[in-house]
DNA sequence: CGATTATTGTGTACGGTGTCCACAATGGCA
DNA sequence: TGCCATTGTGGACACCGTACACAATAATCG
């Protein structure tokens, strides 16, 4: 039944397999939630733009949740792709200044993502942590190996080591830090904070970094 | 055709018009959110649990989303009131220290009202704040008529009336505490840090007022 | 090499959802 | 008392996720 070739059927597709159906539809995914949020990412469609059956996804995918995830990890990989790009322009030079900046630069990286990207940046948190794919980052096409959340707790430890921080502050100092990062993305986007522009963006950035800094 | 009462149809009510039914929905509605969140409000299970057809909700919300909307706005109501009543909880005087003790109250009111009822929290900010419902806050069944965001900035407020604080950095202020206190209730849920226990809760948020107090 | 088997994509089908339409029952008002 | 705006009903449609059986290909093994 099956396209036996019969007549008039126009194949979805030259060839009967794909080549990387996987990836077509992680990216197809990926496109869905740019565009509109976690909620956009819909099997059907996806499979839609990969230009294959809606069953075919099942083979490489348990259901429409385990695509979810998977975009969700690429949004994550994207994400720390960003902070590792802010962290790349950092030149103050001196430990403490450097340290610092390089805080500054994590905050700024991932607000910047957020406001740029809320599609992707809401589909990264989307899902559960304890439900999250596991796969490793190189295979959900990132650059950086590191989560966002290590990138800045390397930071913090440079904070440290650069004598600009309290050994005893040191544990759990992340989740202060990052609590503060990601409630402020979260206001910038959908929350009271949405309407402010750009150079608005930067103040309360710088203002919010301060306040880590002195209250750590 | 719709029951005409021809034979054994049993009507799914005893009267045909219900009384309150946009009551009804939402109350379904905010049962749905409080089991799993946002998406779990479902229109058609709405209607059935208020025992009446589909389309009747169509007569009180635009669409699911309206519904949705409307849900959202009971559960920052009811967050809302948690903060309230954590906040009559404050003993202390001396103006420092109870203006200190306020500001805390907001915090532990918070978050313990994220991990009590993470559906309803989740389904409070799953709505943009440019689409969520201007309806009066007593219609959606709220003691409190402010707003979170309110009641934060009024502990704000009487931190620099009681000189712990200076004036100059009040303005804006509560976005930096939001901010804090948001994006840690977010950890705690879903995130990182979803394993602590209430202690270590109690912790980490204490930690989390210390910092934004010095920060501040 | 050729036959067998595992993999990957297809069609069909089912229950569920949001929403549109025309119609029926009711309550309030003239 | 009779009309009419309001509120609920049923049917229909398109879309979604997913289960099942089957077909087309690639890989493997004799």
């Amino acid at each position: 039944m099956a396209g036996t070739g019969v007549a008039g059927m126009t194949p979805r597709r030259a060839t009967y397999r794909h080549g990387d159906l996987r990836r077509a539809l992680l990216d197809a995914g990926t496109t869905l939630a740019r565009r509109a949020g976690p909620e956009a990412v819909v099997l059907r469609e996806a499979t839609r733009m990969a230009g294959v059956a809606p069953n075919a996804a099942y083979r490489h995918f348990a259901d429409r949740q385990a695509l979810l995830a998977a975009v969700s990890a690429a949004a994550m990989a994207a994400l720390a792709d960003a902070i590792e790009a802010e962290l790349a322009e950092v030149k103050a030079s001196g430990p403490k200044r450097r340290a610092r900046a390089r805080l500054r630069a994590v905050g700024v990286g991932y607000v910047r993502f957020a406001r740029a990207e809320p599609g992707l940046f809401r589909t990264a948190f989307s899902v559960p942590a304890d439900m999250a794919t596991a796969t490793d980052p190189a295979k959900a096409g990132a650059t950086s190996l590191l989560t966002p959340f290590q990138l800045l707790g390397g930071t913090l430890d440079e904070l440290v080591a650069a004598g600009a921080m309290p050994v005893a502050r040191r544990p759990g100092a992340e989740f202060l830090a990052w609590s503060a990062v990601h409630g402020l993305a979260m206001l910038l986007i959908g929350g009271p904070l949405r309407a402010v522009d750009e150079t608005g963006v930067a103040a309360v950035v710088d203002r919010l970094v301060g306040m880590v800094e002195r209250g750590l």
